[in-house]
DNA sequence: GTGGTCTAGACCACC
DNA sequence: GTGGTCTAGACCACG
């Protein structure tokens, strides 16, 4: 599970979530693995796993059936934006970071330009 | 202030001294406001001020001498690579997020291209 | 089967009988589709149909025969009142929400005409 | 606190703030009282508290500041809407039970009528 | 003091 | 077996 930032881990959940569904291994109106099989898996709390199918249920990317277990929607449209809608918010907070330090748009291109270039070059 | 996200307070008072600094408002070696005024300008607890303070003495840009204030530090590097690192640190951020989704380096720079142009189109 | 909110499949499958009952697609007396058959009609669990069934019964309303089938009581008089019961039990509900927002029941009455008006409007 | 049906005690906490909302007795803007006053309050577990206030919080009823209180949004029309909004909740439901039943629009405002006038001649 | 997260463990309704 | 709720108690970050 990917952990970037120590955000609490129900949030963790749902990245690792996310991560799952835009990979495609959870297809379209596939049953997701049970609160408890997720847990043990993670070895997180039952609860907390509770609390990231939660909000991906308000977020109409999962439905819950009592008794049966949970489900990727299958709603096309929901999660081929899932990837894109991922990628902006992304953007959006070094947008705002970057614009708060002065930069243009120009820059933060340029600036991105090197940053990736600099990876690179050390590996 | 800006409010980027729902970040701490302390963090906020943070980037706010931050971004003051690189407009170079608090020249190299020069004293901070006091809390007492800063707490009064951002009507924040002057406590989470203190806290904000404290980072930056850690981070050697601040230097607090006891009974006359909290100074910029006078040594000019430090404070010349401050934007850069502020830089970097954003998109170090982005680029775990991006690679996560398995984007590759050209998607990434792609598809920041593409927002920024999205963000000029709609102002 | 019409799937009014979340609330459990065995209310639902029981208000599709009640529906049903009221329709007269089931005769006084009559006999009810099977377990089997009203499973594999509304793909739901059987053990979930035969809780449905079993409350029917506890209301009177329905007879089992082991070995021979479940059928719908004969008095004329349980029947004829199903209706009425289910409309009551509505307004029972809604009256008591409406009472605790402090609605007199003169505006009880006027929210509901233009609550209708406007589903009329709107189609 | 009202006690409609046998909803999870979290829903019904909910109700009990919208029912004070709406009473005015927490004004626009205002602190609402703190989760653990309200947990003694109430005699409920303090997450269960906690929970309802996580749902208000993402339908933008009330905003929370760690280390402050929670507040009721200081927007105006969303408070507003919000006694409509649980009126028209309300029919809504009893508006699908009703159709179900085949009623017509004018058999259901007649029933509420008869409804109602019963219940002032019984009570 | 405040809100927020997490765990452990229990219990329930449902299928 | 499944999801969902609730409690008790702990801990953390924040002001």
């Amino acid at each position: 599970m990917t952990n970037w930032d120590e955000s609490p881990i129900y949030l963790q959940v749902k990245n690792y979530i996310y991560y799952k569904i835009i990979k495609n291994d959870y297809p379209l109106g596939s049953k997701l693995p049970s609160i408890r099989k997720l847990s043990k898996e993670l070895s997180i709390n039952p609860n907390t796993i509770q609390k990231s199918i939660n909000e991906l249920q308000q977020e109409n990317l999962v439905i819950s059936r009592r008794g049966i277990g949970n489900f990727l929607t299958s709603k096309k449209e929901v999660v081929n934006n899932l990837k894109q809608q991922l990628i902006t918010k992304t953007f959006e907070l070094s947008y705002k970071q970057l614009h708060s330090l002065n930069l243009s748009e120009e820059e933060m291109l340029n600036q991105f330009k090197m940053y990736l270039k600099q990876k690179k070059s050390l590996g």
